[in-house]
DNA sequence: TAGATTGTTAATCGATTAACAATC
DNA sequence: TAGATTGTTAATCGATTAACAATC
């Protein structure tokens, strides 16, 4: 029975990473837990535990080596290896994900979409072609395919799902408004973009509300 | 000093919703704690309580009245009320964003999109036109428009985020890869592709390890 | 009625934060 | 050196879960 690690989440150490790669003058090597604290909107504590977890240990007085974090989390988060995938779904949002340029600095290699409309099949979005559903299983097992990330229409999300696993990807993206179910084998993330309009407008609610409280104290 | 309140997050509750909404046979009128919590892979508990939380009553043996949860979650969301909002970067993202029917069963009304690009001003995606940033101002003010969609690239964004808090919205969905600032009245959501993609491959990653682990046991 | 399911209090758990000695 | 910042243990906090009497 090890202690229980107190693993980091992914979006934490991605939150450091950018702020990492973005926000700091070339001139500084390093920083302290407290300048990542102020702009992640954490505490220090939890960004030093957050490092220490993965193995970064920083100097007192100086902070964490920039260079050195950057390639540690992009370890840890698996941008350095290629991430085979496909796409299903090649309409708006698909094309849209498709040509998301960052995604290859990640890791991720879309290495071909699919769709069922047959005008679209042998089409390119930018170096990728279309194919048909049919050739699904084939490409997937051939290339290797670990990846699946669906934007088709909620109503045939699940099917979709069915077939990546059936040819072998072991995790899913999914981006249609509905809740797919597979092995516990796969890891699944699904977007939920009706949550993340639900969180919004939740929050503007309680901020009306806490200002009308405020006013009436 | 009252008791906390424990707010459910915005996201459960609209995990609720979708199962409300779909996974129901029309014939039965009620669900159980245990039923939603099976689906949405959460404790009974917790959904008692974030139905108490919300004003939820249900009857011992019956359960929840799912039209009256329905209803409920919908009204405490905001999805019942109209939230007119603007688009701001007309691409592949923004127009498949503008492009999403469920949108507007969440209350959400895109009456404008913009762009700088001046092939795109005029012309329209769906019923809505392309105009000018130079418009954002008076659009905003003259249609009173509360909410901002951020899809523009990662170096205009903050930009584009003064320009709409300075015209007056209280709520921004950014989908632009950075962090941006804005006054504390305003309500900011950020959503990060790279991080959903860190969590994915970083659960994978975790996945292998500890499968790995079980076969050296 | 019997018993399934709620509503709620108390217990647990884990994540976050505070505190502070170690150290560059 | 003096003092800023780390690394880590202990304390806190809040969210989740267990337990169970109330109730339809």
């Amino acid at each position: 029975m090890n202690a229980k690690i107190n693993r980091p989440t992914a979006e934490r150490l991605s939150l450091y990473y950018h702020y990492l790669k973005e926000h700091i003058s070339p001139a500084e090597a390093t920083v302290s837990s407290q300048q990542i604290a102020d702009i992640i909107k954490v505490d220090p504590t939890l960004v030093r535990k957050d490092m220490a977890a993965i193995s970064l240990r920083g100097r007192p007085r100086a902070g964490f080596d920039i260079e050195q974090a950057k390639t540690r989390i992009r370890e840890v988060l698996g941008f350095n290896t290629v991430h085979r995938t496909v796409l299903v779904g090649a309409g708006r949002l698909g094309s849209a994900l498709a040509a998301y340029p960052e995604f290859r600095d990640y890791g991720l290699h879309i290495l071909a979409l699919f769709d069922t409309n047959p005008a679209k099949i042998g089409t390119f979005v930018g170096a990728r072609m279309i194919y048909a559903m049919s050739e699904l299983s084939n490409i997937v097992r051939s290339q290797n395919v670990e990846m699946g990330i669906i934007t088709v229409p909620a109503d045939t999300a699940q099917s979709v799902a069915d077939q990546l696993v059936a040819a072998g990807v072991t995790g899913i993206w999914c981006f249609s408004a509905t809740q797919i179910h597979t092995p516990a084998n796969v890891v699944v993330r699904q977007e939920h973009l009706s949550a993340g309009l639900a969180d919004i407008l939740y929050r503007q609610a309680v901020k009306r509300h806490e200002q009308v409280e405020q006013v009436a104290e």
